[in-house]
DNA sequence: AAAATTTCGTACTAATCAGTATATTTGTGT
DNA sequence: ACACAAATATACTGATTAGTACGAAATTTT
């Protein structure tokens, strides 16, 4: 997993030739920030390739086409950046801390260096470009999905065994928090400090859990 | 207000002349659903010109380019589908029914016809073309921060009262609110239907007042 | 009715877009 | 050392972009 890409490890090692001057990972990387910063159809093959250092026909060799890009910086973003925020909440075994573990991770990976903040690559960009990358949304729906199913389950059990009140119940809670969490990553976009997002981290926990 | 168009009344009744064969208005609304369908980069002027039943230089003389159209588009939207709903809150003396009524009123908003949810055109853009438009984002947040200020002199009254209790306080009810609501646009955006949406305002409405 | 003035319709422009053809470089396998 | 294979760099392609020039059409004012 994580190696479905075009020309990496193809099957079994096979032929030789000239090898790759760049790092795969770190120019995907460096493509998940310009596609962060100014979305998928505000992202020219040009902003990308400087970005990455690497020049056209390297892009499409090693990664497709642009879409292609997109999608695996999608789910690069996801498994570096989105994925650590939901199993810490799931690796915490009290709920109070579970949560507010939660957003706490999530804004680290919604701020960059310093005070920046920069929001979510996928709350932020997913609702625009709807509708012309049906698979893409799809997918992201489906991960969704299942990142929700896991905050029920979880809620679920701390209701039973005592540890929140049943109402509201499991699946309201499950939506609040992530409800919640995407605010957070829309206020991180629109201009809110660090600083303003830690302060409203108990509000946001008491909201989820009260 | 609102009649701060380039060649609408301009200063007095002045010249003759050609008449205008189109309704701004209708032509404005139907390029508020083309940015909002496709935003800013993805609307072409061809989209646009042929949802507007215009062609282009009759858009350039009432509109002025593509990013003025832009901002006007962006300032009916709010006019006419996000103040309603802020209007709505301050209207209703119940608390618990101004809540309630806020999001249902959002919903209606954003929602188009019957079940297809469609989000909130301002919430859905300004991430994303951030940086690119400066002024833009700075009269949004103006006006994001006006409507806050609103809630928060609302919950200030309420708690004062006693019809709410002191904690949590009234500045965090209203980012809760406000969250809250663009959260459910985010929904609307991402798939949920009307039916979803309306199941969870009782959860939205609990979240803010409890 | 004629002049003045504004809008409208077609067609154009220069720039930018994603994607590619071609040729050169750089390595591996024998 | 030689042949082969993959990646690189440059430069190109056709399509699409936002914006505009220009002449024809449609009104009001004189």
């Amino acid at each position: 997993m994580g190696a479905h890409f075009k020309s990496n490890i193809p099957s079994g090692k096979k032929k030789a030739g000239r090898p790759r001057r760049f790092d795969e990972t770190a120019a995907l990387e460096a493509a998940v920030e310009v596609f962060w910063a100014k979305g998928f159809e505000g992202a020219s093959l040009d902003d990308l390739t400087r970005a990455m250092g690497i020049n056209r026909p390297s892009l499409y060799g090693a990664f497709g086409d642009k879409y292609a890009l997109f999608c695996k910086a999608i789910a690069h973003y996801a498994e570096t950046i989105g994925k650590p925020a939901v199993e810490e909440f799931h690796a915490e075994p009290d709920i109070e801390k579970a949560t507010k573990a939660y957003f706490e991770k999530s804004l680290e990976g919604q701020c960059r260096s310093g005070d920046c903040a920069k929001g979510c690559l996928i709350a932020g960009l997913v609702g625009i470009e709807q509708g012309t990358m049906p698979e893409l949304q799809k997918t992201l729906a489906e991960q969704a999905s299942a990142i929700h199913k896991g905050f029920v389950e979880r809620f679920q059990q701390e209701i039973a065994a005592g540890h929140l009140p049943p109402s509201p119940d499991a699946p309201a809670r499950a939506t609040l928090m992530a409800d919640l969490m995407q605010a957070q990553a829309y206020r991180a976009r629109t201009g809110a400090t660090r600083r303003d997002l830690e302060a409203q981290i108990p509000i946001r926990v008491r909201a989820v859990l009260g």
